[in-house]
DNA sequence: ATTATAGTTGAACAGTCACTCATTTGTCAA
DNA sequence: TTGACAAATGAGTGACTGTTCAACTATAAT
């Protein structure tokens, strides 16, 4: 039995979990927007700077400090967590201070953890 | 006081809260990792597949007829799932099915789509 | 007003990434 | 042994990403 799609050139296939899974699977846009979530968060210096918002709010020169980097490039990736809605901030004179949103980012980055130590 | 680090050109830093943050900081590699680990998932393909494969074990065929697309895209991103030890596969005759490690995926994409749906 | 500083922003550059295409490997059947 | 097919692989390409650098904004102090 062959069953062909536009770009799958396979004999065989399974067609009924397929059929299944097909009916399982959530919209392109969730996906999509799922994939973006954990993309802001899949790299060492958003992890290291959501790890430190995660015990304390810090200031971007805290962050700078800490992470030693300029910044500008804080402030750079501050936007990317800011767009995927992970952080959020106050302002306090010339100040900016930032912290985590919510908890998700704390529950994630410890689901990670388990998973690398195994 | 101003403490000057290599990059950070900051007056104002809250040593405190950067003592208290650096004392619960883990190790670059455990952060890397984590991060390695979550940039595997932040694709739009992989969380595709990952959420497909969480229903039902599937051979390449399968995942390249559900998601319209090459066996060799799918083949490429199957190989950095594998290296993120996300999933794994028996063989059986030419066919090679994949199925996925363990449940943390399916806990981390459940925590995502509670994120993005708030 | 002037100066200093916390933070943001845009352009540019180097490195990374996902997909395509062509080729190859491994297994089965005739 | 030959042909067919599932899957893997390597090179190549266009797009994206993280950092740097320089310029800019906004707030505070003198």
């Amino acid at each position: 039995m062959s069953v062909k799609g536009d770009v799958c050139d396979c004999d065989v296939i399974h067609e009924e979990i397929v059929a299944n899974v097909k009916s399982q699977m959530l919209s392109d846009t969730t996906m999509i927007a799922a994939s973006d979530f954990l993309k802001a968060i899949g790299d060492p210096t958003r992890v290291k700077m959501l790890w430190a918002l995660g015990v304390s709010e810090m200031c971007v020169c805290d962050l700078s400090y800490l992470l030693n980097m300029t910044k500008s490039a804080i402030s750079h990736q501050l936007r990317t967590l800011k767009a995927a809605n992970l952080v959020k901030f106050r302002k306090d004179g010339k100040v900016v201070y930032y912290s985590l949103v919510d908890g998700h980012v704390n529950t994630i980055l410890e689901q990670s953890l388990t998973h690398i130590s195994e």
